[in-house]
DNA sequence: CAGGCATGCCTG
DNA sequence: CAGGCATGCCTG
């Protein structure tokens, strides 16, 4: 089990109410499960009997107040759109059907949630506002690569860095992926794609593609059911979805086992706009998040891949490449420009919340900054925060302190597989 | 009276029927004509009994069966669709009225067209699939200039190129440009703003913005009634049209006499998109075409103006200038680059219609070139491509020869006022 | 298909 | 606000 990108996860450990990290865990746990009542209701058979027998008993959950401060949980309307494949309509109309009225109350009482199983826990991102985009193998031992390929031009369709674990892919190319899984998923598992912006700034904003690329008029949308979808997959089993809670879009398909002698399936994905498409990725780098599912929308397995969509594939990567080599000869960022980024970002993160929007930096000396902020929410954008900072290089999470009420917090510390995080308080 | 882009127009001279340089003038004559009886109703006093009196009696015009040949007389539908002015509603709806319906027959007898005092001839290009864009005083003087600016940076809104005759604007920027006239027009004059492509591959393709600008949620939209209209005037009586015939979109506002005084009357435009903009303008060069017209619809003066909507008009008007000193040390083509042009420019005007394509190029030394074509209308090709060629600067009008059915074509040459162009067969 | 321009936008 | 990068696309 490894670690998700913004929090840490606890496996054994008992949920700390006091403390902060648990809370993202929480999050992860709750709408997980409603995921699982509410359900996804597909039109195909690989989602049966989705609504039953969920037996409630809870004893590790005690934070169910974290629910309703959370407030996200008030139920829309559960209606799940559905996009069904093409069948060359010339018409170009978006099908959609409404395949399932939840009878499910609005608020399930935290207390009626079941004991799930801590692979469960993994979220199908498909209904979370903030998509989980951690690795994560599961117990069929999911993954994917790509085939070698011809030493790639400037203008190659596509090119996969290892260095990197980036795609740079054209626009519109098919890109062959490779998904393998060490023991066979149950009939009814499938392969969802689903873009997620990466920056911390916008990961909340659902990823479509540009006005002028989804327009009717397109010549990659003639014959094709979801104009608007970024990603495409090709199969005539491929569906396109678009979450009724989150609004995010997605593309699912059936797992085929891989044929025997095969260690894995291919499936072809295009990507349908530029990551520079104005009113679209507008330059934000994404990634994609291809999860397997059973037939109960239940995630089994997780892989993130970083992508750029771009005119050129093979220069960009090169680029990118070449960046990162001259990075690696490490370089700190200066007081200063820690300072200008903790701004900047305190200020985008905290700009939709209804949370205080105060932040301090100062620093000691050149190697340690400190920040004070309130409230219990405000731990998950410190995190988020310090992420970015390492991210750009400009410290380490060691240089980082953080004020809760005068109290320090201190940052959970990426570990290895079956780490536990701590978050407590100390005394500075 | 100065001569069209395109092909020179004739001022005493008889036509000749067959030659081909009166083609053109045929052109603009006819529908010059068109214009006048179709006429374009706008829903101020500005025009008014639009639709009386056109005498018929014509004697010069002997060629009328370019009309047919043209094939672009037909009648669509003659509902002139005008947009009214914002009056701060919400809802963006884009509110079209529509104000007259022609009760004339589709096609008129051409020896029925009026007799048409040489201004009228210099049509209003709104009902013109190709829009004149050849400056002309007119009778009232007809001109425009800009006011002198404080040196400008590299990002200010805007700046009007001399040496260019060029405004380098940024999008959405309100830039004030001068009306001039030396003689008080009668009232009911209008001031009309259409947009056309510069290059002749898309001076038939309508100008306007691209589809992410023009959508619904673009803060510019706002409370704004023609949100496709690329150019917008700041003003309360600015109407927003699109032509019924072409589809064409202008803006038209009065024309108010400067104040006395004043030499000049002010009005503020805005172009809503960028040059680059993907799927509108798309890095195509445009220019505007400025008309003063009559309240019977008739052009009084026109003076096009070539800009550029960017992101750094300083810098980008600084570049183009250095260019083009750059370019005053005269430099010719190779055989090869004009052999590529010529092609290049072959296949985008030929694609599209419905004539041969048969396009060959030769040269004799490398300076001349020589094409063979069939067809009437294929002179107007050769035109344009001439023109392309000589803005290019890779050959002269001398340097080309054009043949058809093993006949030399000899293009006209552009004149000083008053001069006449010529156009028959000569032997090689 | 690579070199290099064009052009919006980010950074200091 | 200027320098300069980012990135689509044109040219040879
Ligand atoms: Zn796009
Ligand atoms: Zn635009």
């Amino acid at each position: 089990m490894t670690a998700t990108r913004i929090c840490e996860m606890e496996e054994d450990k008992e949920y700390e109410p006091t403390g902060s990290s648990s809370y993202s865990n929480l999050e992860l746990t709750s709408e997980e499960t409603m995921k699982q009542i509410w359900g996804e209701i597909l039109p195909f058979g690989f989602f049966k009997e989705i609504m039953e027998e969920i037996s409630v008993s809870n004893s590790d959950l005690e934070n169910g107040d974290y629910i309703s401060q959370h407030g996200n949980l008030v139920s829309p309307s559960y209606e799940t759109s559905v996009v069904t494949p093409s069948t060359s309509t010339s018409d170009m109309t978006y099908t959609e059907y409404s395949v399932g009225q939840s009878e499910y109350p609005g608020v399930i009482p935290i207390n009626q949630l079941a004991a799930i199983k801590p692979d469960q826990l993994k979220l199908a991102q498909a209904t979370c506002a903030l998509p989980a985009t951690n690795n994560w193998q599961g117990q069929y031992g999911f993954s994917l690569s790509f085939g070698v390929q011809e030493k790639p031009t400037k203008t190659t369709a596509w090119t996969y860095s290892e260095m990197k674990d980036k795609l740079f892919v054209n626009m519109g190319a098919a890109c062959p992926v490779r998904f393998h899984t060490k023991h066979l998923p149950p009939p009814g598992t499938i392969l969802r794609a689903m873009a997620v912006f990466t920056k911390p700034e916008y990961v909340t904003e659902v990823v479509k593609r540009c006005l002028t690329h989804s327009s009717r008029n397109e010549a990659s949308n003639e014959n094709h059911p979801a104009p608007e979808h970024l990603i495409r997959c090709e199969s005539s089993q491929a569906y396109y979805l678009v979450d009724p809670t989150t609004g995010r879009h997605s593309v699912v398909v059936p797992y085929e086992n891989p044929q025997v002698g095969m260690s894995f399936i291919v499936y072809l994905f295009r990507f349908m706009c530029l990551g520079s498409c104005v009113g679209g990725l507008n330059r934000r780098p994404i990634q994609i998040v291809f999860t397997l599912e059973n037939d109960r929308g239940l995630c089994l397995g997780r892989r993130a891949l970083e992508i750029r969509i771009c005119a050129c594939p093979g220069r960009d990567r090169r680029n990118e490449e070449n960046l990162l080599e001259k990075q690696h000869e490490p370089q700190q960022g200066t007081v200063d420009s820690v300072k200008r980024t903790v701004v900047r970002l305190s200020q985008e993160l905290w700009n939709n919340t209804p949370l205080p929007k105060k932040v301090k930096t100062s620093s000691d000396d050149d190697k340690i900054f400190t920040l004070e902020v309130r409230g219990r929410k405000n731990y998950e954008y410190l995190c988020i925060m310090r992420d970015a900072l390492e991210k750009q290089r400009y410290l380490t999470s060691e240089q980082l302190r953080a004020y809760q009420h005068d109290k320090e917090l201190h940052f959970s510390k990426p570990k290895k597989k079956g780490n536990k995080n701590s978050s407590g308080e100390e005394s500075d």
